[in-house]
DNA sequence: GCAAATAATTGATTAAAATCAATTATCTTT
DNA sequence: AAAGATAATTGATTTTAATCAATTATTTGC
């Protein structure tokens, strides 16, 4: 499992299901969409309410995370062009199993999700897309919870940075917009671990942490660590 | 939160999806299915193994995990009437995602991979029925992983015995015919620590334990240690 | 039925990371 | 720019569960 590393917290890539859908049903979804903004740190939706719509996230950055009440655990980052809550396509519960925040101001399409429903019962070809995403999905997220119940605090780093800077950020130097706390949900770690942890990369030059940025300069280590576990 | 805990390791129940198919679909797929009987702890696929086949468990009981040569992690246990590879459906990767063994003597059906997109393809409300299936199983794995990153030893464990119960066997007294170890990969936890909470459980009159035989006493003070952690 | 192998159990020790408690830095607001 | 609020950092302590080391049961093969 080399390099399980790489889609440790992301959300699939642009895996563009709406060009399997004909000019008359993309003109539907058009006309029933909604357009909203959100803010850093706001909720986009949560666990629990009622999924009335399928969310595209056109631009921005989100997670998608499991709450209780007390603890939460971060599932996924969703950068643009993907979807937040597809789960809620089961029949069975029109309810959003999971919460997604906006990591950075963000704007999304909501999709009716009766209309959406529709569409995949009607068009093969798009369901088919729809089947392609959600198993990418539930792949990046096994290996996931495979990282985060396997390995200890400097391999789940590792996996966290790589798949930021190359899956996310797609660059190796990039600002880490979001707070230690969300960098520790990430992880599955407390915030005090997380930040021992980046600072012993920092110190074995790994990395390079100027005020937001942070920089990945020695890839390989981290690569290794993320193997080694 | 609540009850979380009852798709703690339990895949999908009996979705039929086959009845959506058309009589030549279903001949199609009859003509070109394979039948194997595996023994009780025979592997049925393995993780990075092509994947010619979606496996259809027909009889007996199975675990999905992943492996990395070290380290092993449960996904989840597959009762009869559930799928095993379905996220290699996913038409980019024709590899086995994970691997999967028999807990018990079983029978599979295996299905042609390329026949079984094709019917994805043309039959929009069988992809549908496949979505249905591919979301519940995502948010039942999620719950899951969220579980084993959140509650401690003996949350985790009240978790598993009553997905047990109430998803898999389906009554309160089952024979646990998986070893101290198998139950363990599904906790999380060290054989031995599984054995110590699990002796906790019994001193505390929540289970009783006969041989095999496992018998549930007190579901409701399981139901609370699942809810506190 | 007996020996060997495997699995289960128990206790002692260790290790990893959480938590707790301050302190310092940074950001916001006025 | 100062004050207050929030976030980040650091050190000390505690907790949980893993690991290690035996011992006891249970299976399995002959």
């Amino acid at each position: 499992m080399e390099n399980n590393h790489s889609c440790s917290a992301a959300a699939t890539d642009n895996l563009c299901c709406f060009e399997e859908l004909t000019e008359n049903e993309i003109q539907l979804l058009e006309q029933n969409k909604l357009e909203v903004t959100y803010k850093k740190g706001e909720n986009i939706c949560k666990q629990g309410a009622f999924a009335s719509h399928i969310i595209y996230l056109c631009q921005g950055l989100a997670k998608v995370y499991i709450e209780n009440g007390t603890n939460y655990l971060t599932l996924k980052v969703v950068p643009r062009g993907g979807f937040i809550g597809l789960t809620s396509l089961f029949s069975k519960n029109n309810i959003f199993q999971n919460s997604a925040m906006a990591y950075q101001d963000s704007v999304v399409r909501m999709f009716d999700m009766n209309l959406f429903r529709k569409l995949i019962n009607e068009n093969a070809a798009f369901a088919s897309q729809i089947i392609n995403i959600l198993c990418e999905n539930s792949v990046q997220i096994y290996n996931r919870f495979f990282s985060l119940q396997h390995k200890q605090s400097f391999g789940r780093m590792a996996d966290i940075l790589l798949c930021l800077s190359d899956r996310i950020f797609k660059t190796s130097e990039f600002d880490l917009n979001i707070s230690r706390q969300e960098l520790a949900d990430l992880t599955g770690l407390s915030k005090e671990q997380t930040i021992r942890t980046l600072k012993s990369f920092k110190d074995d030059n790994f990395i390079e942490i100027e005020g937001k940025t942070l920089k990945i300069t020695d890839k390989n280590s981290l690569l290794d660590i993320s193997n080694y576990g």
